[in-house]
DNA sequence: AAAACGGGGGC
DNA sequence: GCCCCAGTTTT
């Protein structure tokens, strides 16, 4: 794919993105304003739907949203208080043992770096550059599985796993769409471009998807 | 019962 | 690369 032909992509992606709400994290970010929330929200929604994310993060920062007032809960609080995300408990204690390093190591503040990040338990590149791009405004390429099953759809990138995505599209995707496609391609993925079934009928990006006419695919 | 959730870690 | 994690909602 030309760069002239993502730049028509973009469009049309903004153009039809604005009839569906943003993302949850996003939105959630938006709220709150903070790295820190936007890394916590993030540990929320591994393996959890976007409305879920949402009320248990709500709930969550109801409460705190800064390290030092998070620890002062215990794992049991905060696992309450998240339910019922997927895998609840384990999170609970992995964004408690996140806030207590976030004080020992950072004076209470949120890394900016992907590379810092990820030495977090619990925190992979997904989550890490979330926090860079949503929580700084850094250059930043945040791939999740919407990311990756639709750009290798539309034959953008051809990648085995989301790490493997993010490298290509460092290499391949103008920088003015980084921080960006991420929100584009989440909420695309949610309302049209289905994991097992897209709805292609009516896509308006058909023309530059090269699995027209595949109604089943990776 | 099975698949799906905006992954991550360990091997 | 593969398998496990440990929970809910949706089909």
């Amino acid at each position: 794919m030309k760069d002239q032909q993502i730049h028509e992509a973009m469009a049309l992606l903004r153009q039809e993105c604005r009839q569906w709400p943003t993302p949850s994290v996003t939105v959630v970010a938006q709220r709150h304003r903070s790295p820190f929330t936007v890394l916590i929200s993030c540990i929320i929604s591994l393996r959890t739907r976007d409305a879920v994310t949402a009320a248990a993060s709500e709930r969550l920062f109801s409460r705190a949203v800064s390290p030092d007032a998070l620890v002062r809960l215990t794992v049991d609080e905060i696992a309450d208080l998240i339910y019922p995300a997927g895998f609840f408990r384990v999170k609970a204690g992995q964004i408690r043992d996140i806030c207590c390093r976030l004080l020992e190591e950072y004076g209470g503040t949120v890394p900016d770096t992907v590379e810092e990040l990820v030495r977090f338990k619990g925190v992979g590149r997904k989550t890490a550059n979330l926090v860079v791009t949503l929580g700084y405004g850094k250059p930043g390429i945040c791939v999740d599985i919407h990311v990756h099953r639709i750009t290798n759809r539309w034959g953008y990138v051809a990648t085995a796993t989301p790490d493997e995505t993010e490298m290509a599209l460092r290499r391949t995707l103008p920088p003015e769409y980084w921080i960006e496609i991420n929100d584009l391609l989440v909420s695309y993925g949610q309302h049209r471009c289905f994991p097992t079934v897209p709805a292609c009928s009516g896509c308006p990006l058909a023309l530059l998807c090269s699995r027209i006419g595949v109604t089943r695919s990776k």
